[in-house]
RNA sequence: GCUCCGGUAGUGUAGUCCGGCCAAUCAUUCCGGCCUUUCGAGCCGAAGACUCGGGUUCGAAUCCCGACCGGAGCACCA
């Protein structure tokens, strides 16, 4: 399938990419739940894995257990959100669960001479590195560094007191390549019950990532150009240990437009302090406030596949994942009427109806019924456009002439649609007295009505209310939830 | 301060490696018009870009240099 399969839309081949062979990982830290800025990563390594047959890794990068402490839940949230948006990862990793695995090679690099044990403060380690001068530990012997680094793991040691760092190139014309450090120890323990306290030296992330991708057969690896210095400073790890680099892939930043900055620290916090409802929250670029608004998974596909992988930063605007799922739902969504700011409109010199307006205005879907009794409920801003003598058509229901306004009256007129062409007369929606109250929550605020008692068979459904956009049927019992969609 | 990366229409994107077929692609947005018992959808049409300045060349969005703008790294964060 993928020897002459064209290259999908927006993702350009991979650079030595043999069909069958490919193994991609994406790599969060679970110290929250996926956003849309994680999505890229999930789709666009799935879909390059699908590409060429390849192998999907997901790893979990969690370890750090103080400054960016993982969440217990939030690793079943991407391998559920992952699930969700089509991606079965062929093999999931835990980095806490292979801390052994790091030791064994930071011993070999210690013993080969190519890392030490550092008890510099970080200001004077700062201060050398920045005058290119190495550090008075850089000369430790071999052997002395080995007692040193099992002091290190056995305890004896503070945070802070003593860092394991990697030989480099101390005279290395950019400074962030300079014998950077690799574990640090913490002693707070990790949030994981198998773990706990188990651990008080962890690596840092160059460190981790460069071990892995060589222990899982990463083949290529996509990351922001925040971390294009890693394969810089992990080309040092490789080289010691006589491995092959994977090819490497960077793009840039996004930003979203509607959406300030969000930091998974600060959002956390303000979702503590009761600001936002939850992780999902519809006013929040997660996938998870994504899925409850009815945004569907095939939609996110599609706009994170024809981002690309560009180097540039971009601030994307929503309506573009709008406009794309917007194509999606319009041809299933059922139509209803919902009226927000609702007053009502008294009808005079009409008998009791049924009103029976198609659930679709193309697809043969059948059709919902609504009893009229001589009283709508129409919205505020309709009602201010009208005078007395108006003439409008309630849509679906009837023709009526606006007899008074201070108390909102209106007379029946007749029901011919072909009168509204000939008087141009405006078509509003409404809603009945007696139906379901509806509370829409989206991203600008709630928003109060009353809606069609039929909105009630459409749980967990997209819908659209007429003249006022999608939504996501949230829950039903004496009021309907919805989630705003988009328009 | 040192180092790295990027800069195509409002927003994304194709093309840049291997100069000509690019008076520059596609999507979205915006603006007209048609259609429609929704301000939705659909249809038709229009507008809109190679950051700037030099250089190389018969020819540059594409190569080189400089400037400007934007982003990032120099953490015992990921």
């Amino acid at each position: 399938m993928c020897a002459k399969k064209e290259p999908v839309k927006g993702l350009k081949p991979l650079d030595g990419a043999e069909c069958g062979k490919v193994v991609m990982r994406f790599a969060p830290n679970p110290n929250g739940p996926p956003t849309l800025g994680s999505t890229r990563g999930i789709v666009v390594n799935s879909e390059y894995v699908k590409m060429y047959e390849g192998k999907l890794i997901i790893r979990f990068d969690d370890t750090d257990p103080q400054t960016k402490r993982p969440m217990l839940e939030a690793y079943d949230w991407y391998l559920d959100d992952c699930k969700w948006l089509g991606v079965v990862p062929d093999q999931v990793v835990i980095a806490s669960d292979r801390i052994p695995l790091y030791y064994k090679y930071a011993r070999q690099l210690i013993e080969q001479n190519n890392a030490y044990v550092c008890f510099c403060t970080s200001e004077d380690f700062k201060h050398l590195k920045d005058a290119k001068e190495p550090c008075p530990h850089r000369n430790t012997s071999p052997e002395a560094n080995l007692i040193q680094w099992d002091k290190m793991l056995s305890g004896e040691y503070e945070a802070k007191d003593a860092v394991l760092r990697l030989k480099t190139d101390i005279r290395h014309k950019d400074p962030a390549i300079r014998d950077y450090g690799i574990f640090r120890i913490i002693k707070e323990s990790h949030p994981r019950p198998e773990v706990n306290d188990r651990y008080i030296v962890w690596p840092l992330l160059d460190f981790e990532g460069a071990i892995e991708d060589h222990e899982l057969g990463t083949t290529h690896i996509i990351r922001g150009k925040d971390l294009m210095d890693s394969e810089k400073r992990q080309m040092y790890i490789y080289k010691y240990l006589g491995w092959e680099y994977p090819k490497t892939l960077h793009w840039g930043r996004v930003k979203m437009h509607g959406f300030g900055k969000f930091s998974t620290s600060t959002l956390r916090r303000a979702i503590e302090e009761g600001e936002y409802s939850g992780w999902d929250d519809p006013r929040l670029p997660t996938l998870r406030a994504m899925r409850r608004r009815g945004i569907q998974p095939q939609a996110i596909r599609k706009f994170m596949i024809e981002m690309g992988v560009g180097e540039t930063d971009m601030s994307i605007s929503m309506d573009t994942l709008y406009a794309e799922n917007r194509k999606m739902v319009d041809p299933i969504a059922n139509r209803y009427f919902f009226v927000w700011d609702p007053v009502e409109l008294t009808i005079a010199d009409v008998e009791a109806c049924t009103a029976r307006p198609p659930k679709h205005p193309t697809g043969d879907k059948g059709h919902r019924s609504i009893d009229v009794a001589g009283r709508v409920l129409i919205c505020m801003d309709d009602m201010k456009q009208l005078k007395t003598g108006s003439h409008i058509r309630l849509k679906d229901l009837y023709n009526v002439e606006i007899t008074s306004v201070a108390p909102l009256r209106a007379k029946y007129i007749g029901d011919e649609v072909t009168d509204l062409k000939k008087e141009r007369m405006k078509i509003i929606h409404w809603a009945p007295v007696d139906g379901i109250p509806v509370k829409v929550l989206s991203p600008d605020g709630e928003f109060k009505g009353m809606g069609e008692k039929m909105i009630a068979t459409e749980l967990d459904k997209i819908v659209q209310f007429e003249r006022f956009g999608f939504c996501r049927i949230d829950s039903v019992s004496s009021e309907i939830v919805a989630y705003f969609t988009h328009r």
